[in-house]
DNA sequence: TATAAGATGCATCTCACATATATCTTATTG
DNA sequence: CAATAAGATATATGTGAGATGCATCTTATA
């Protein structure tokens, strides 16, 4: 019962992109905000641009930014879509060979948690998980390499 | 977003003894008739009565039988006690070195949607996943090393 | 006292996940 | 148009939790 860091991170970057929309932020500069792996980030950004949550833009002055506004994005949408493997037991495999799932409901109950699970997590948005989004960013900025700091409103 | 196969074993172990409940199964018994390691489930065996689940008897004519009635164990409450790590993402650690953790709302998020998910897992017992427990023992002891056929109704 | 059970500790295997390295492609800017 | 700064992509490797196996100990029963 966890989520992988590939999870985690995305999330962070939305929040960190949620954050200061308008700013068009590197990998560099969020993996340095964050202080995590630059290489290990560049996966989760490229992902996060497959999936259609970041626009990512190629050459010098280029970066990501979101492909939609923050209040639109829902955390459950981007665990489903980063998260690979929701088979919980054997028996929501293919190769399944449980010799009592046919008469056995253990599949359907946990089919019934996981969605429940799903129904919250798609009531919040990017834009909820980050409180102030001046407070977040200063938070942020607040380190050696970044650039300019947040001081306008 | 996965379960560990201790889960899965656990639940099957329950399963199987919650659908002849006056029988003492052995483990060898158990595991031929899932066609899984002995070896293992042992373990989940052992891991099961210290729990409380199962009460085992060690000794010739030992076995396991459930410690309380079929309808008296809480899906949910086995998932709690076998699985362990819980902590979805970083945050929830107490080594966590995330710099937005104190602003951010991720953590109460995916509390809340962890509480959904045990809120629909509580909501079944073990007598609720065996539909009908003739028919589950039944194809259970159709296999070459089980003892008598459930011909009794 | 032999035997059939579970209890326990240790060893090992294995794969998903995490991380690193290197090279390629694309866009901008001077 | 060349240099550079960004992301894209493929490959390699590390690593730890989980899964499995093996051997031995303990306990109860016949």
């Amino acid at each position: 019962m966890r989520l992988t860091v590939m999870s985690d991170y995305s999330l962070r970057v939305l929040m960190y992109l949620g954050a200061k929309p308008e700013h068009r932020a590197t990998i560099q500069e969020i993996a340095s905000a964050y202080g995590i792996s630059e290489n290990h980030l560049m996966k989760v950004v490229h992902g996060l641009g497959r999936q259609g949550f970041v626009e990512t833009v190629r050459g010098r002055g280029g970066g990501l930014r979101l492909a939609r506004p923050a209040d639109k994005i829902k955390i459950g949408d981007v665990i489903k879509a980063v998260e690979d493997d929701f088979a919980l037991v054997e028996c929501f495999r293919d190769e399944n060979v449980c010799r009592i799932s046919n008469v056995c409901r253990l599949r359907g109950v946990l089919r019934l948690a996981l969605e429940a699970y799903f129904r919250v997590l798609d009531d919040w948005t990017v834009a909820d998980l980050v409180t102030t989004p001046t407070n977040l960013f200063a938070l942020l900025s607040d380190l050696p390499s970044s650039s300019e700091p947040a001081t306008r409103r």
